[in-house]
DNA sequence: CGCGGAGTTGAAGCGTTTCAAACGGGGTGG
DNA sequence: CCACCCCGTTTGAAACGCTTCAACTCCGCG
């Protein structure tokens, strides 16, 4: 199932890295693909769009490269990476179905990160040049590019999020909750999940070591929030997770009890919280916590 | 030249928190503002918009409020900050002149995040339910919206260079470089900076204490790097500043010399560094330290 | 004058980083 | 086919650096 990760040209026989698929899809596809529902006549439906295969591990954008395409990602996951200065891989953001790729180029003209296939996936492919005619062609589709430019905006506060966390298995629990939400999403189950990325992107991600996302994966699995096998991992207990995520910083929301050895976990350690009264004065969800228990 | 920082409500009383200009301007003053050269014919000079002034510590944006309106920073500094479920107050960034404010409520419909005003600032609105007229109307305000967007998109690499590197002090020195890149794109020295947030705010966009942001400023100083007085800071080594940036986490770069007694610093312990050989196989540059010495 | 917030500095505790080693799977090559 | 090696993952141990709590100064404002 997986490709060794380097060496191996095994595949580049009869599997080219990327190559355009011989199904047919239209504009209506693409639409769709961005979560958008389409109202307008049959126009979308008559102009067609040649999807594309990437293989795993294969590089779709190139850091510093030039792109003249955006890419609607239909199936598969990629990764985005960005090399800096010092030679670390800082890994962006993981996409999934419904991501509009290659966009951060238009201002500056080169990709300011790449981004690779953790898994073969299929995207379909935006002349840039032909967006403004598309645009007024079809209004659901700046509708539905306009829609992913903002999902992708809010994109700031999830990373943000969950680099502020102080404990780096509050990191990892909003990383997972962050992915179980997206999972049911797309109607799936948000209790099964597979990585298609090594501990060390995730550490990327997150900001700390590899080892360190280790033991915080071990650290939730002994706590019973979750169950680990290697890539694959079950979410036991979604609010258990949620009240590991909701620490980010001393403050602890409510003070009073400052007793030293309490450990650090404010109402984290209760395991189980039925508590009906809510915290006032925060209406607000985060996003990576709005998922719903089932 | 400066308003004052904080308190200093003697405001409320004349001084209404965010009240329309009685200047005129026009879409042409918008498109500038966006940093794009207007090449239509005079359309856009003949549609007005009103200027809206904005005190400081007003919020323009209301975490979880609605908004049918864009809007385009045209002087003064805001900042934008997410409540997380915690109740901590998430930074997630500090916008200037040519941001563009509220597109992130698009696609959900309310503003995940709020904006206040870090100093006066003036905008302009543009109404969400016209953009589709204007965009057919202004190419180049559609072009300028869409460079706005794409630059905004980059936001998430910054944010995760940032937090991403270990030691304090070298997420501060990517924080001041960013700035200084910008004070140098707007044509001011990279030299003096102002800040109109506090300590807390910057802690909370670097991920650390704010007294770490203290300890970190004062160690940079004590470098000889920068001079800091308050909210005012010169930078007086920029080589050595982004010395101190480019060490996102332990591999170093170099391998070799893994000499116990040689601190966590690779070369950052040199006080000056004229040495003119680059780091070979890194050919690109990273955002955070694009800027030129001068 | 006194309060309160912002900023700085100190000291102690602890979690993460870092260096190491061991395990396991997968593919390679003998 | 099996040994071998590489790499991802896990676990251990020591050390560093950050967080946290606390005290203090400075400053504006009531």
């Amino acid at each position: 199932m997986n490709t060794v990760s380097s060496g191996h040209v095994s595949w580049a026989l009869n599997r080219t890295p990327v190559a355009p698929l011989s199904e047919t899809a239209t504009m209506a596809d693409v639409i769709r693909t961005l979560g958008h529902s389409l109202d307008d006549g049959s126009e979308a439906g008559l102009m067609p769009v040649t999807p594309w295969r990437l293989r795993e591990n294969a590089t779709l954008l190139h850091e510093g490269g030039l792109s003249q395409q955006l890419y609607v990602l239909s199936s598969g996951s990629l990764k985005c990476v960005k090399t800096l200065e010092d030679g670390y891989e800082q890994v962006l953001f993981f996409a999934h179905r419904g991501e509009l790729l290659g966009f951060e180029a238009l201002h500056s003209g080169t990709q300011p990160a790449s981004v690779v296939a953790l898994e073969d996936a299929v995207l379909f492919a935006l002349p840039v040049p032909d967006l403004p005619k598309l645009q007024e062609t079809l209004p659901s589709l700046r509708e539905a590019l306009h829609h992913a430019l903002s999902r992708q905006l809010s994109r700031v506060s999830e990373t943000a999020e969950m680099m502020a966390a102080v404990a780096s298995d509050a990191r990892l629990a909003r990383f997972l909750l962050g992915w179980a939400t997206h999972m049911a999403q797309v109607d799936q189950s948000p209790h099964r999940l597979h990585f298609g990325m090594g501990r060390r992107d995730i550490a990327s991600l997150l900001g700390v070591a590899h080892e360190t996302v280790s033991r915080s994966f071990t650290l939730l699995a002994d706590a019973g929030l979750l169950r680990v096998n290697n890539r694959d991992i079950e979410i036991l207990d979604l609010e258990g997770l949620k009240l590991r995520a909701a620490n980010t910083r001393g403050v602890c929301a409510g003070r009073g009890s400052s007793k030293p050895g309490a450990l650090n976990q404010c109402p984290v350690a209760t395991p189980f919280s039925p508590s009906p009264q809510k915290r006032q004065a925060v209406p607000w969800h985060g996003s990576l916590l709005a998922l719903q228990d089932s």
